[in-house]
DNA sequence: GCATGATGGTCTCGATTCGCAACTCATCGG
DNA sequence: CCGATGAGTTGCGAATCGAGACCATCATGC
């Protein structure tokens, strides 16, 4: 009696308690994050995305729909005409900060010195400083520094007062 | 058949100029990054991931190794004994910000308000504070104020003044 | 000195997902 | 009307995942 009434055929969440775990559920996967780089650098249609990606077109087919699905990506008539294409909702914008850590760690780890790369340049095309994660005093925070708090109910602990006005 | 001459069985990255695209090889996956969220926060052993993470245990097995041969974990003999451990090296802390930001996301967008869900928080007990982006003066960034430069090479897109055309 | 249990895996096998190629369908350009 | 392009869907073999059984090592109790 493994299960005791029907089964639960979706688990729904890995983890529903924790944020990482809920996020990778969401956009967790190399083609949905690739897709959303390519987004957020101005791919709009179904092959753009596929020539950037190189993703197989049954795969951003699932991706794009479950991007959509998920409130990250949505589905609009481009203004031109008729044709469709995909935009990032403001979710999707929001994971800016997730593909720039990303971007910022491969840059120190996965490249060799004078290997070619891509970088991420602002308005005036100087180079995005690497993010540096701080604590509510603004001191430094890493993984030694902070930890995991399991809470019982949305309330947070000590500035339980910010709401998202999202 | 299809390839009488040697094959190209390993094309090594999915995207060799992308520093998204080469975190997301080497840690870009739901259980490598739910193992190091753990490894964050006090994980060592086997087990405690295995429990922690409730992945199977043969693909824990091939996320250590996994992550070991990228430089992300080390394994090393506990002090108190003879028992292996897995521990973060430099790299793999610094996937920080990365687990952090996801984190935040994750608060944001895929919770609903008053679902119970964990937080981190600083050594004070404080919550951690949104992470965010700013541009090399200091004002806010996002993927509309910033775009990606291809670069020839590793020499900084700072002394670069024009773009590489498409 | 042998059963018991924890730790740290590996093996097998069915289910799922991936990726390529072929195919469809609609529109556009001439 | 004909071909090209965009936007997918379908089929199918290959690779990966996931659950559970199995195995080796060591410590403990008796």
């Amino acid at each position: 009696m493994t299960r005791p009434s029907a089964a639960a055929p979706k688990p729904a969440w890995t983890d529903p308690d924790c944020p990482v775990a809920r996020t990778l559920d969401l956009v967790g996967d190399r083609w949905s994050l690739l897709v959303i780089r390519d987004a957020m650098d101005g791919a709009r249609s179904f092959t753009e995305f596929q020539r950037r990606t190189g993703v197989a077109r049954n795969i951003l087919s699932d991706r794009l729909r479950r991007l959509i699905a998920h409130g990250v990506l949505a589905q609009e008539t481009a203004p031109s005409g008729r044709r469709l294409q995909y935009v990032l909702t403001d979710a999707g914008r929001d994971l800016f900060p997730v593909l720039l850590t990303m971007r910022q760690w491969g840059e120190r780890h996965a490249f060799e010195p004078g290997e070619p790369r891509s970088t991420l340049v602002d308005e005036h095309g100087a180079r995005v400083p690497d993010l540096k994660p701080t604590g509510a005093d603004g001191a430094p925070i890493d993984a030694g520094t902070t930890h995991v708090r399991k809470t019982e109910d949305g309330s947070s602990p000590e500035l339980a007062e910010v709401e998202a006005p999202q």
